[in-house]
DNA sequence: ACTAATTGTAGTAATACTACTACGTAAAAA
DNA sequence: TTTTTACGTAGTAGTATTACTACAATTAGT
């Protein structure tokens, strides 16, 4: 069994490693501390499987998922992640991960998932299972959702992510609160966010605003 | 050598562990996996040293820094941290920490700090001390502002940042949401800010979520 | 052309948040 | 050692936001 760890965290490669071997006392573990890193290892071996933290400094997780998708797609990926699994389970499945689990997750639980990836399968959690059946119109694979607001929507997601008031919104466009509320909700809906400060993030970081 | 461990991931508390072991194999190691039980264990036997993750769910680090003081006044306490050490550095040693090292840290670096406070005296890096002698020059410059916030300000004022609802907030601290108001109102003030998404977009540019 | 989904728009009722005020305690300044 | 300022904490009452629900007008899909 030949794994990579991708982890920029230290401790965590060594939890990790010691899980595994418990499990695959003979497995050949190589770790990587960076997505670069991670990416150079690729193709030194045949891995079984890649494990790997979805924020590593740099490039993000999913970016590394797309990078390895292109160039080993044949490497089942298993994304670990410090996240409770909401909001970012679905997207790493939908790039192309096999498996999606947090650290908190206790040893079985990761040798579990391994098992089940190297078997060609995914490993799915009840809990991520439901999250997919609730959203399972699937888009465009790429982090470009906002794409698909509509003109207003996106107008009032600019002033949202700004840190208008939802009241001051629907003053200046001459609407009510509630079609605002509306649009809001509409909103999150389609970028998968959960609330005003997560659009703000995702506002500054696909440079809207 | 007794220590004991408090972290809410597994895969970390299982990577520090192992970690210990090679430098002390007849290390006496104890487990809790958040602020509670961490507390239970407090007086279960004499730890020489008690390793503990800075954001734990529940109450903070800084939360459990300050019982522990109280309870066991004499047990040193090491932080760890996901975060560069900036921001919570500083605090976590004001409030009584005898060293702070992160993740990312390498088992060197773990096992000197050990090492180090066990024998009664801080563990602390060069990065860290140089934070120190800056803090004292310089107060408050501008972007530094957050440097002004106490304690609880500075754990709420992330938690709003991150998009947590006031009311969970005040739940998960079972505070009044009037209090968590007035901290938020007393934040904003002192960062001189307007709303909750500056706070977002400053939290990010301060790298402090 | 017909149906299904999307968009623009609000009302209502339930929640959540904010501003202001207040007070004891701890810490710092005079 | 007073006095002042910062901190931790809430209550009250007024505002703001949200979740649902609804419906007509487009638009897209077949």
């Amino acid at each position: 069994m030949k794994i990579l760890i991708g982890d920029d965290h230290h401790v965590v490669r060594r939890g990790l490693k010691m899980i595994i071997i418990d499990a695959y006392p003979q497995a050949f573990i190589e770790e990587a501390s960076d997505g670069a890193t991670l990416l150079n290892k690729l193709n030194m071996h045949k891995w079984d499987i890649i494990i790997c933290d979805i924020s590593m400094p740099g490039r993000s997780g999913l970016e590394i998922m797309q990078f390895i998708k292109e160039q080993a797609p044949k490497i089942p990926v298993l994304m670990l992640s410090m996240h409770p699994a909401q909001h970012y389970a679905v997207r790493a499945l939908k790039a192309g991960a096999y498996g999606y689990i947090t650290k908190e997750s206790a040893s079985d639980e990761l040798i579990n998932a391994i098992k089940t990836i190297t078997l060609g399968r995914k490993y799915i959690t009840q809990e991520i299972a439901n999250l997919l059946v609730d959203e399972r119109v699937d888009i465009s694979t790429d982090n470009q959702l906002y794409k698909q607001l509509s003109n207003r929507e996106f107008d009032v997601m600019k002033m949202i992510a700004e840190g208008n008031k939802i009241s001051d919104i629907a003053y200046s466009l001459s609407l009510s609160i509630n079609t605002i509320s509306t649009y809001r909700t509409r909103i999150l809906q389609k970028l998968k966010l959960d609330n005003n400060a997560d659009l703000t993030k995702y506002a500054l970081k696909n440079g809207i605003i």
